[in-house]
DNA sequence: ATGTGACTGAAAGTCCGTG
DNA sequence: GCACGGACTTTCAGTCACA
């Protein structure tokens, strides 16, 4: 699992577990809209200042939005990255 | 402190406690050993793409090199930053 | 074995819009 | 509230020569 997907699936739902829309985490991140939506789409690679910043918006470290998910024996092929 | 210091500085650290070089670390991961220096040096902003690829070759996950140090009172202030 | 300036192509990231 | 596009600027990615 490539690290972009799992930023773009940790980023998704950190915001959704925040209750945010991606203009308001987009807003106080200091980050264009349509950026966000591609990040959570994996469409580009972030630089890590981005990670930082979406994190601290987030209220976790940035560390947390790279963590692959610990083995889930369910989960199902990704829909992200096929 | 800003998340490209902090991954300077693990890349360093960590490096070294591997006991590579720059050119072992460079040729091992793809990338070529002046970006690595630079990586060091606090010049850019790498991409997730690219943490993931030394985290690998260093033996560690990628959010391991994101790790702030986990306030350090011995520390000096950074010799990078300033 | 590392730091640095100069360089180029590629991708990041912004800003405008649409459905 | 989000996906997706086009056009645009800035920064990274990657290589070279040199100290």
């Amino acid at each position: 699992m490539e690290i972009r997907e799992v930023f773009a699936r940790n980023l998704r739902a950190l915001r959704q577990a925040k209750g945010l829309s991606q203009e308001e985490l987009a807003h106080q991140a200091g980050i264009d809209r349509t950026y966000i939506s591609s990040l959570e789409r994996n469409v580009y690679n972030a630089s890590i200042d981005v990670v930082d910043r979406l994190a601290e918006v987030l209220g976790v470290d940035a560390a947390e939005l790279l963590k692959r998910p610990s083995d889930d024996l369910q989960g199902s092929k990704s829909e992200l990255d096929e």
